[in-house]
RNA sequence: GGCCCCAUCGACUAGUGGUUAGGUCACUUCCCUUUCAAGGAAGCGGGACGAGUUCGAAUCUCGUUGGGGUCACCA
């Protein structure tokens, strides 16, 4: 296991539509674990089954990939020294190790119909025996039962025939693994695996060893799912007389019930939570933590990807399968968005908000609401109550549209009979304002009531309400001071109109 | 079913023979507060089970149970 070169990872999923958040989480340690030792992360399109393309998959694998900041150093876009980074474009090179290892009789010829192998699959479960391949093809020279002749036969009639591997008899196949240790498997229960299909390609048990041999891959990171049929991939290696990588078989995530992280049980798709809103920090900061912890003496939850970089090792990956849980990846969106910059917040916003803006009306002055400083004051008051960047707009709508609706409830319970007066009088009071700040605001209500003889929440409730028609959101005054004199006395106006009917339940 | 993997609060986990078993999310209560958050304080709640090794086991061993993965010319 000496391996001198620099570390090689590499993410190796099959073109079949979406990208799995487990296969996220796979991306991501093989990043992280390649770029801790100063490595190469390499990104290959395993697309040897003709039958489950989807076409654009492969294009869409590099797309979320770069949106994660995952960025491959070698990809079929991005190319590199070992390419090509896609298997249906090296069926040469399968075909090759192929011929060798038959020559060197270690794999042979078998003529099976598919419809054959199921009626014997059929008939060892009926006799409750492992299903495997009978060896019916196996020649004679390699302690089979087949007269050469007839497979020569066979070959040159034409017919479809796969190649397939010899399995030694009674031997121990050990298979090392950092997260699990050595595991040991009988070769008794490892089948006879296909390794070049009818059709030409290989299977993904050929392909997989060819290929990180070729690429120089020293560390294969993978899906635990992978686990059993490691010992298929260690005989080839030995078959070739090539160094094994390092195996790092992680485990699964779950379902809610423990079972397989499934697409029944809710959204499996990267693109599912990109769609939800959820960045990019927050979906690789979850999935880092499940089933990787920073060690003992750490407490941090919160991590940027440049720190996984430095934290992240093997060692602290567990071995249970972990269940993924929406809240605490909401939680952890919210702690990403508290910790960016207002700059950085009303940069996101922006989007968002002309997004937003075509479709909906504003009474508001448009240049105003997108500048910079009126975005970065809305990030201030709202960055610690909302939880995605889009409830900026959705969430807290009253800083750039008027209000439509005023909470009912609310309205019952804060609105009075002489409510609608005093609101109105205190908005001449605010028009009068020298400077409209937040604490000239706040002055200036209380001397209003004490002038009155009330108490301030009777003011501060209902002018929230009229302002922004809910019952909850930033401090007033801030609020207030943000939206200016103009529209913050246009819209306790309209509140009066709107709500006059309702003052009985008072 | 065979083989393989796994097993600490509801969830994610720390812990590697001696700890009052710690943290985070969620939940509950209190404080702060014009609201909602945030923050502070507290609470709830855990080593599947049974043996063994040991002066001493969450930690080591074995068994049981439970869960998962895998048994394709799919990856």
């Amino acid at each position: 296991m000496a391996i001198s070169d620099t570390v090689r990872t590499r993410f190796a999923p099959s073109p079949t539509g979406y990208v799995h958040v487990g296969g996220l989480r796979t991306a991501l340690y093989n990043y992280l674990f390649a770029k801790k030792h100063g490595g190469k992360f390499i990104l290959r399109i395993e697309d040897t089954d003709q039958t489950r393309l989807v076409p654009g998959a492969a294009e869409n694998i590099e797309n979320v990939l770069e949106w994660a900041g995952l960025i491959p150093d070698e990809s079929p876009r991005r190319g590199g020294d070992f390419g090509p980074y896609t298997q249906s474009q090296r069926l040469h090179l399968y075909k090759h190790y192929c011929e060798q290892l038959i020559a060197e009789k270690k794999a042979y010829y078998c003529f099976s119909t598919p419809e054959e192998l199921e009626e014997v699959r059929k008939l060892q479960q009926k006799q409750g025996l492992q299903p495997k391949y009978n060896r019916k093809w196996l020649p004679e020279s390699m302690g089979g039962s087949m007269p050469e002749s007839k497979i020569k036969e066979a070959l040159d009639s034409g017919i479809p025939k796969v190649v397939r591997m010899k399995v030694p008899d009674g031997i121990t196949i050990k298979v090392h693994d950092v997260i699990r240790g050595t595991v040991e498997f009988d070769s008794a229960v490892v089948d006879d695996q296909v390794l070049l299909k009818a059709d030409g390609f290989p299977t993904y048990h050929l392909a997989v060893v060819v290929d990180d041999y070729l690429m120089k891959i020293t560390h294969v990171i993978r899906g635990e799912e992978w686990l059993s049929s490691t010992p298929k991939h260690v005989l080839l290696y030995e078959f070739f007389g090539w160094e094994k990588p390092v195996y790092a078989h992680v485990p699964l995530l779950l379902n809610p019930d423990r079972t397989k992280l499934s697409k029944r049980q809710g959204d499996v798709a990267v693109e599912d939570y990109i769609k939800k809103g959820f960045s990019r920090d927050a979906l690789i900061n979850f999935v880092a933590l499940l089933g990787w912890n920073p060690g003992s003496g750490s407490e941090q939850e919160i991590f940027t990807l440049e720190e996984l970089h430095e934290q992240f090792s093997l060692e602290h990956v567990g071995k249970s399968g972990a269940i993924f849980n929406l809240e605490k990846l909401s939680w952890i969106e919210k702690e990403h968005i508290r910790r960016k910059s207002d700059k950085e917040l009303a940069n996101l916003i922006r989007p968002i908000l002309s997004d937003a803006l075509k479709t909906r009306q504003t009474e508001l002055p448009i240049e105003t609401i997108m500048s910079e400083d009126y975005l970065i004051a809305v990030a201030r008051e709202m960055k610690e109550r909302v939880h995605f960047i889009h409830e900026f707009v959705t969430f807290s709508s009253y800083f750039f549209f008027e209000p439509e609706t005023y909470e009912e409830e609310a309205v019952k319970k804060r609105w009075k009979e002489n409510t609608n007066a005093l609101l109105l009088a205190f908005s001449a009071q605010l028009e009068a304002l020298p400077a409209f700040t937040a604490s000239e605001i706040e002055s200036a209500l209380k001397s209003f009531c004490e002038s009155k003889g009330i108490k301030t929440a009777e003011m501060v409730h209902p002018i929230r309400l009229a302002v922004s028609g809910a019952s909850f959101g930033p401090s007033l005054f801030h609020m207030l001071e943000i939206l200016g004199k103009d529209a913050v006395c246009r819209r306790i106006k309209r509140a009066t109109e709107r709500l006059k009917a309702e003052p009985t339940t008072a």
